[in-house]
DNA sequence: CCAATTGTGTACTATGTAGTACACAGTACG
DNA sequence: CGTACTGTGTACTACATAGTACACAATTGG
């Protein structure tokens, strides 16, 4: 289902089509890691890179991170430290959200950002 | 700061005080880990448990499990997977909340919680 | 044609995670 | 008093994480 590898196959092919430089290769030498390794990664024969590999693959394919990480597996760490500082509140928060529709979560999100309740 | 170990101890010795049966060997017993075990996780001579029995230990020692998690600098898994099923969505939530005070976040849980919004 | 580039296979490694197993010395109390 | 329980020290383990290093065959382009 998650298809992390798969994914960041397909998006780097993607781009690879109109830039040549986004060969295996030359995205492994940006983003750091060997090329064997994100080879392996893009078939899924290893699990998921790190959080930091992660975002800068995000980075160099120009996609979320947020998104990128959870099709990882994870959540983004300065996240998780926002809620281990106030975990009674965004505990309560969340999975009072969970439940919810999108719609219903969204309104919420502007809500705050908007600064009008 | 965070004194996961610490706070363990305390929290079990002053159950101690009153109930014979909070001996660390007990306890240990009861959250099934070898004392030897839980005696270095409340000298932090070890990191902190696992998620699993971090939450056994806050069920027994009778405190809320999202805050010894924090204190263990975890984040429960059921709100990361609410997290990674929406992450733009609680991506931007969580980073706009950060930055507010307590008693913000705490009118936006009741106003959620109490559906009148 | 051949030189460069492409993706991939194999082998290996270092560090972290999450504990167990067991012996030991001190203390408590019936 | 001794026995049963207390906390702790030492040694060891299995598995996961997060990659590197290097050789190889196929493809591409000037």
């Amino acid at each position: 289902m998650g298809g992390f590898g798969q994914f960041v196959r397909a998006r780097r092919e993607k781009l690879q089509k109109e830039d040549r430089s986004y060969s295996l290769r030359q995205v492994a030498g940006r983003i750091g890691v060997e090329p064997s390794y994100l080879s392996k990664v893009e078939r899924e024969q290893v699990p998921p890179p790190s959080e930091e590999t992660i975002i800068r693959l995000a980075t160099a394919l120009e996609v979320d991170s947020d998104v990128l990480l959870a099709m990882a597996g994870k959540v983004s760490s300065d996240l998780q430290e926002a809620i281990r500082r106030r975990p009674r509140l965004f505990a309560e928060l969340i999975r009072e959200l969970k439940g919810m529709p999108d719609r219903a979560v969204l309104r919420l999100v502007r809500e705050v950002r908007d600064g009008d309740w």
